[in-house]
DNA sequence: TTCCATAGTGAGTGATTACTCACTTTACAA
DNA sequence: TTGTAAAGTGAGTAATCACTCACTATGGAA
């Protein structure tokens, strides 16, 4: 899978949502509220036609088969969600020297990732739930997370390593134990624990100043 | 949901499985594997009885429906992995001062979970996919989480916080941040990438002082 | 040997599945 | 107004679904 495949992805996503035809506006929409509450396997498509309030021929004019639909919901959050998660002006700041720290960065990248799980909650939980049955998802989120995250990060991380401001752990370990707090912060915030009396902006500075005495020489 | 009951579980699936025909165990042993290849509910009944070398009809002479053969496969599962993750003996340990601090119980708990996770990766994939999507798991997970695990560990917590050991952080929170890590490193270890070249007793100490570093005054 | 409960069977059930296709409706350019 | 491509329809289809039931096989107690 290229850079190009993943752009045009990213362009089709953003097209495609404009050029959407209502009716297959209220496919995606119910398809992605079942598949959330019930599960892709265990939804039909003529659960789906009657939600949506259309025809069950409309569903296969737009889709060639159920899972078409599916894919054309989970792909291009994978890419949005992977992407910004490291995306590139993070390490022009911390080359450029604008950011201060690992610590800055972090609270950029926490709060950057925090607001989009929060409005993509639905969806994410589709990701989550599919990705585990579907080779070719599985294969696209590890391809798009090894370019467009894994190898800045691995820069990044080591900068500071030089820097003595992180331990000198392996880099593999310091991303794990970095990602592994914050998705486990993000996990229980809104799918474990949602209804709990969050504080978030605390929690959050929690959060980052458990990884940063973690992580600190 | 009493301790009785899940006492009663325990045994129940203890007993069974000495209990179980050999022909129900062919079952079982099927249900698994497909489930966790393919899903529960892509999973047919027919698609299991072939693959036991059983007829249809001699699983539901078992199970009264699909439903009870998956919960049959699940429910003690979620107890298994959630009572001794932070069991009785454990918080013994703390009080007769047989333990000498959160970070030897931290060694206990995750050396333990480790093996456990190791020898029950199939069946776990199966409970982190259905409980989803299944209430009555739901409430059976979160009642044996909050009566076995979440007590005792705030008991432990603020004991060690009294000793001025660790953060003055909210309980709550130094649980999350000490199970995310755990669960993150087990997910990652045996899930995502199960292949990786694992240097396992060495990312197990890094994990620990990870923990430690962050919590630690 | 007789009896009986339990285990095992597999053809059969109606309901539901993803998907098709011949058709109608809509929107817009010529 | 007419022509046409795309959007939308819903009855129809073969396959598959979870589950039933009348039946046979088995193994141990009386």
């Amino acid at each position: 899978m290229s850079d190009n495949d993943i752009v045009n992805d990213l362009l089709q996503a953003g097209e495609l949502e404009d050029q959407l035809t209502p009716k297959q506006r209220q496919i995606l929409q119910a398809a992605v509220e079942m598949f959330a509450e019930k599960g892709y396997a265990s939804t039909s498509t003529s659960e789906i036609a009657k939600r949506a309030g259309v025809a069950e021929g409309t569903i296969f004019r737009h889709y060639k088969t159920k899972k078409e639909l599916l894919f054309a919901i989970v792909s291009p959050m994978i890419t949005k969600f992977a992407v910004p998660f490291f995306a590139q002006h993070f390490v022009k700041q911390v080359f450029d020297r604008e950011v201060s720290g690992y610590e800055e960065l972090l609270r950029n990248l926490i709060h950057n990732r925090f607001e989009f799980v929060k409005e993509n909650v639905t969806l994410l939980k589709i990701v989550l739930q599919e990705v585990a049955f579907h080779e070719e998802l599985q294969e696209r989120y590890k391809s798009i997370f090894r370019e467009n995250v894994l190898e800045s990060f691995e820069e990044t991380v080591k900068h500071f390593q030089e820097k003595g401001q992180i331990k000198d752990y392996p880099v593999h370990s310091v991303i794990r134990l970095t990602i592994s707090t914050i998705i486990g912060f993000l996990v229980t915030r809104f799918i474990i624990m949602p209804d709990y009396d969050w504080d978030d902006e605390k929690e959050i500075d929690r959060t980052i100043d458990f990884i940063m005495n973690g992580l600190e020489k």
